[in-house]
DNA sequence: TTGACATGAGAACGATCATTCTCTATCATG
DNA sequence: CATGATAGAGAATGATCGTTCTCATGTCAA
């Protein structure tokens, strides 16, 4: 029944999945093409079609992952460097300082499909709105760790910043906007205190 | 030599220039055809392509001519609030909230733009980033009328804040991200007084 | 009027894309 | 071995798009 030469479905989707994250985030997702996803995760189109109906449910499947992957790895970074003694809220700024200098750096996954997709499914929409909340919720979280003032707002606040930094750094090709965004968090913070 | 009955070449290209601005915005740039543009703006195909050898010479005359528009209305909105006695860097964000709250609203096509072309013609990313270096300064004019301290680092910070509550309203249809923005900039405004 | 030319309407072309279909080879099981 | 289900490779389909071409129309200069 199930074949033995080739991939399960597990290890098909993981690998699509590992694909349409490296091509979606670097050529957008209107820009590429089922074919560059088979070429990139060496799944046939057919089986493709089998595991996820269409694009929009691949680009949906795809943006569920990488809100995962995403997130994990941003409160990892920022765990490691409260470990070595950094307020954590000012680390998530390094975080977004080190990705922002990694090569084929793009901005924001989220907000790239968001601007891309017009005629969106609501789907789409739905998961990167959830992906911003989920993000000020994570901050509102540290703040409340670290016992600030109006935690909640502190938390609105530097996700603007965090965006504005993602974003600029991206179309300014330069670290300057993150370092801006870092020293005007400190000043936030400072206040809050 | 020049015929009557049509539109000499100068209506016609600001007549496409108006369309563009309008479906270029809503639709983004690859999701709108130059069929559309033709429909919006009555210039014909043929014609349209003997104004604008190519849909990448027209986006970036449109990029062009919306910076010109936008930094108008900016300076427009925020020299009005300055004459009644708002602080002018904070009316900045006053004009992104309206702004916003207008129907419509996707937030910054340049931003939009930088997401969607990646293959870009390096002439538009080029007119994208020089925007937002004009924003910045801008910002920084008016930081020094007011006699801040260090006005160019604090443009940089509140450009990254206004960015910041853009893409944040267009993506969370919220004018939440901007009144976060704007009580940012307050406390950073009043630190460097 | 005549001829040269520019124009608009829209067909045509060549490319790309999402999606489906065909054909053939493979493999588990009877 | 025979059978039947499944998969991969890639062609086919139908749609859309940027761009060019055709052709009939209307305009200007002489």
């Amino acid at each position: 029944m199930t074949p033995v030469a080739t991939m399960d479905d597990v290890t098909a989707r993981a690998s699509v999945l590992s694909a349409a994250d490296q091509v979606f985030y670097e050529r957008g997702v209107t820009g590429t093409g089922m074919a560059e996803i088979r070429d990139a995760s060496g799944v046939s189109l057919r089986r493709l079609y089998g595991l996820y109906p269409s694009k929009a449910e691949l680009v949906a499947a795809w943006l569920t992952d990488r809100h995962r992957t995403w997130m994990a790895w941003f409160e990892a970074a920022v765990e490691e460097q409260s470990a070595r003694g950094v307020e954590p809220l000012l680390a998530a700024f390094d975080a977004i300082a080190a990705w922002s200098r990694t090569p084929g750096y793009r901005g924001c996954a989220f907000l790239n499909t968001a601007a891309e997709i017009v005629e969106i499914d609501e789907r789409h929409r739905a998961i990167i709105a959830s992906h911003k909340r989920d993000l000020i919720a994570y901050l509102a979280g540290l703040a409340r760790d670290s016992e600030y003032r109006s935690p909640a707002e502190l938390a609105e606040m530097l996700a603007v910043l965090i965006d504005g930094a993602i974003v600029q750094a991206a179309v300014l090709s330069s670290i300057e906007p993150v370092n801006a965004a870092r020293g005007a968090a400190s000043q936030l913070l400072e206040a809050a205190r």
